[in-house]
DNA sequence: GTGAAAGCGCTAACAC
DNA sequence: GTGTTAGCGCTTTCAC
């Protein structure tokens, strides 16, 4: 039963296979009825065409890739939600891949995909530096690649985000005129996409309010929670920030671990704000303020941008970058004391 | 650039293309100069050999599928995060599919996977009903599945899970230790896999205790946060129960979230317990004790499994059940008041 | 160790 | 509306 043709099925019904192919395909070029006896033959025998002899005809896997960095918060997973919905409502097959953070993890994948196994890429960019030449295999290959979250700011393509800039300046702002004077920013890397973007934010705030930016106050950590513990500790008891913006979740969820561990009361001493998916900040303790991304939009704008170059055989070429709006949820942990 | 093939290769370096597919190959057959000769130019070329044409010939994807009922919870993310590492590491890709808890979704997947797109399956089941014949299409393919966390029992094959029943059991009688008389279980279906046999250790409990069952205590509800809810409130007003034991994640939220609203406190009035792999069950308010299922590890076993049967053509026929370990987390959400 | 040639199962001209 | 036929790019016998 394994090996079922398409010449077999013709044979069964005293057709030619090129009918039966069509059959398959939505070829207007076959009588109705046809095409209904051939179906239910197949339908009868279980048969169905074999995908790779069908894709390596005609060039095309049907299938994108989504390679993100991690799968750690609620961000990812929402966008992903996101970006299946709109792949399946396609008709297309989503692959997963997971770097870790490592962009030669990153690299590897991408040449694992220039083969013709995709059609096209959903990526959230996992590295820092400058070498992003394994992305020249896929222009080298026509596959498109869309960026969300996350991005490679040389690289041509559109690219989908929050706007962090801005939600980051009115979390700030919001931390100031709580009553916050040292206010902390806590990244897991400055120098780029996100990090970088969420920083602005942060320094525009301050400068408006005329609060000189002091670099004992910006926390460059790392993404394990045991390392970035510690750091957050030291941080807490050597420039004693009043407020923190914390510039993913991971971070805001070690500092009130640290906060507790030292006594520290939050909204109390120490007011809290953070970038966020998760969806139950309501029932943590203190409910946390958060800077909400709208992850599953976000998903699903960039898999149609995807779709639509994948469409039409036109190049992605200049950069592009859509913003969504984020929600600002002010609750307990920010909360001013009076 | 887009079509190179391994005869453009072969042209260039004045040999055969049996010969450059050799390269590519582990084959031995190949002097190791000239394999190295070929993989230096098509790196420089940036060639790698078609994927379709390859797969047509050797009839395998390298490809794996993750079929899952939805994204919710902490648990999908860390099962898939496990299979995704396993997959990787054998070189292979992973594709994944959300159900939404559509038995007809699921069908309509597998159907699409029958025609040589993977090589092998992972599912967390969707459905109820007795009807999986779209399963048979596999057997009939011969692409082995592997079930996790929640399966079909009429089908024959491996089948990774936790310890519910043992895990429900000391759950139920942890809160009739610490003072609960009239205990409540929520379910989503209490008749198939995980439901039924997180119901079956909850009543063993209540019988070792000599407390009859009450219908009425068992709350038959549906995934969506909106209808839930209110059948949870009703629950607690009607039936006004002192503890429940959540079979998941997101009964045991909307229980918070009612409770709250209802002016009920936990652990004082009501204490609460629930199957979970939320990792920040410590800064709730209050801190909610769970039932942490291995996830991540029963990602990995159940992937390793499948690519066991994938080595040997040996099938997986007989039923067989992996059961790994849960950690019991009692926090201040089921604790004694004294 | 390398090359020639057949063919994996399907699609898409092209003919009728 | 249907059949014939020439490949898609690769792997793998089989010769040499």
């Amino acid at each position: 039963m394994s090996q079922l043709t398409i010449i077999d099925l013709a044979a069964k019904l005293g057709l030619s296979k090129s009918t039966v192919s069509r059959a398959f395909r939505n070829s207007n070029d076959i009588n109705p009825e046809t095409k209904a006896r051939i179906l239910a033959m197949a339908e009868e025998i279980g048969f169905s065409p074999n995908l790779h002899a069908s894709n390596l005809r005609v060039s095309k896997s049907q299938t994108i890739a989504i390679i993100i960095p991690e799968f750690g918060n609620k961000f990812f997973s929402q966008a992903i939600k996101g970006i299946e919905l709109v792949t399946r409502s396609k008709g297309y097959h989503t692959l997963i891949y997971v770097t870790d953070h490592q962009v030669q993890n990153e690299a590897s994948i991408i040449r694992s995909l220039s083969n013709g196994r995709v059609d096209g890429i959903l990526m959230s960019a996992s590295g820092e530096g400058n070498d992003h030449s394994h992305l020249n295999l896929l222009k080298d290959n026509n596959i498109p690649i869309v960026f969300f979250d996350r991005n490679y700011d040389d690289i041509n393509t559109v690219y989908v985000t929050g706007n962090d800039e801005e939600a980051s300046f009115l979390a700030t702002e919001h931390l100031i005129k709580n009553g916050c004077k040292r206010i902390a920013y806590l990244v897991i890397n400055p120098n780029i996409s996100i990090g970088k973007v969420r920083m602005d934010g942060y320094k525009r705030a301050l400068k408006k309010y005329k609060i000189p930016v002091d670099d004992q106050l910006v926390l460059d950590t790392v993404n394990q929670a045991e390392l970035n513990t510690e750091d957050i500790r030291e941080l807490l008891r050597d420039a004693k920030p009043d407020g923190i913006l914390a510039s993913v979740e991971r971070l805001a969820i070690s500092t009130l671990r640290v906060a507790k561990e030292e006594g520290i009361a939050v909204p109390e001493d120490l007011k809290l704000i953070c970038f966020s998916c998760l969806d139950i900040t309501d029932l943590l303790n203190p409910s946390l303020s958060v800077v909400k991304q709208p992850a599953f939009e976000m998903g699903k704008v960039a898999a149609t941008y995807l779709f639509e170059s994948l469409a039409k055989p036109v190049k992605l070429e200049e950069q592009q970058t859509i913003i969504l709006d984020s929600s600002l949820i002010y609750q307990d942990s920010s909360k001013k004391i009076s």
